[in-house]
DNA sequence: CCGCAGCAAAGTGAATACAATTCAATCCGA
DNA sequence: TCGGATTGAATTGTATTCACTTTGCTGCGG
């Protein structure tokens, strides 16, 4: 017993907002991994989670065993968990099949209708946008604030799909590296514009009850993000080989 | 310490194939769950699993925690775990995002070609689901042999798709109660026919490499049977009206 | 110098003990 | 009689300890 009383919460993660050990250090390792801290394919030693992270092994390998299910982490019997490796072709595939589940949940959202509540958020999101890029340029800072309008508009469509299992899948795409919504790979203005009037496409689409249309305007929607990318990187000259022939589609 | 002996392994679960208690473990509960042992929305309880399988709470914590991440279970904080529900809207929603899926999948294999050993075991697929047809109809135990030629069929294809995550949720729609590729829905033998030529086709356009065909071959395959499976429910008068507008696709 | 057997250290797997929370029944008080 | 606080049993969360497996090193033999 290495204190003598009974149980001063290590709260070091910061608000205590997680509801148990096992949560918040699955937080903390979950983002220990995805800002680069523990490197891909390194193989995670308990032990020094549990002494870092000032808590026991029992909720560390709570973490590790709720994150190989979100597929951050690889398992193997006796061997512990790695750190699963992400290259480009994994990432570039991540978007195709996040284009398809959230094609599928826009045309779920399009047969089921959207509340008032959620018509009130999107609308918002798409007038804020509108109002964001109505000066032809991007201020510092406005960026980030449509990283916030796209995650509205796509989580509250999301929600709209009523289908948890979709839900969840959507959201492992997200959490592959570089494949998050929140990451607005164009950064150009033009290419943004292009992005948001894709999404009232999309709306319109939904509440013209037309299921078919909303679903392939978000899979071009998110294939495009995912082609911009593929774009970026090869104009920033990063090995282009990885990725396959579909990179150019 | 109940017994004497250092550790006599339990392994009641029949052949000792897993490699640990843990796996052992979650393969014994989602067989529990999955064939109805427990039912659906129950909530778990620890320390009955311990004794029922006779091993201390910390596997079956470990199987929990994994069988939550495969979308069996929804878990509480300070509450434990709880069978998850699936209505029949739910199952029917599985279908099409296996569809989505298994036609990215489809294209993917298309794209990325497939290699000896997986052309060789789908035409001997095909094949074999030709012989097993030709007859013009099934004899008892038939429809368990073409089960495995169906499962050899599709396993393949997403083995060619070269992609983990999507192999991965795939499963999990599996996984779901009734959706399953081993259920085949459509007993008469016209049906099955029907679905067993899907599979030329597929192949077909996979091994001319279009992958665009591919995919809507796939799609339609699967949605097809999510089709024949809602109608067959209809036919038996079970509560048709929880599926939603797109059931006659 | 290479290879393999054996041993020691490190790490994971499982069990048990203990702490904290939840939940239900009960006991008051209005 | 109903509502709410209280208490205790049941259940989950965490820590610790022990057992087993893996792994890398060391030393002996070829």
């Amino acid at each position: 017993m290495p204190d003598s009383s009974p149980l001063p919460p290590p709260e070091a993660g910061g608000p205590g907002r997680a509801a148990n050990r096992s949560l918040s250090v699955t937080d903390q390792i979950r983002d220990a991994i995805l800002d680069g801290t523990v490197s891909a394919g390194e193989r995670i030693n308990e032990v020094r989670f549990s002494k870092t992270l000032e808590v026991s092994r029992t909720p560390v390998r709570a973490a590790l065993q709720a994150l190989a299910g979100e597929g951050l982490l690889d398992y193997a019997p006796n061997r512990g968990f790695t750190v699963r490796e992400f290259p480009l072709s994994a990432i570039v595939d991540a978007y195709e099949i996040r284009a398809s589940l959230e094609g599928v949940a826009a045309r779920f959202a399009a047969e089921r209708g959207l509340s008032a509540e959620e018509r009130a958020i999107i609308e918002e999101s798409l007038v804020a946008g509108d109002k964001l890029l109505a000066r032809g340029e991007f201020a510092e800072g406005d960026l980030t604030i449509y990283r916030g309008i796209n995650g509205d508009f796509h989580d509250t469509l999301l929600g709209a799909a009523r289908n948890r299992m979709l839900a969840e899948m959507i959201r492992i795409c997200h959490h592959v590296p570089m494949s998050s919504s929140r990451n607005i790979v164009a950064f150009e203005h033009r290419d943004v514009r292009r992005r948001h009037d894709d999404h009232h496409r999309i709306y319109d689409a939904i509440m013209a009850r037309e299921p078919w249309r909303a679903e392939v305007l978000m899979r071009e929607h998110v294939s495009g993000v995912k082609s911009s990318l593929v774009k970026s990187l090869i104009e920033r000259g990063e090995q282009a080989d990885i990725v396959n022939g579909s990179a150019a589609g």
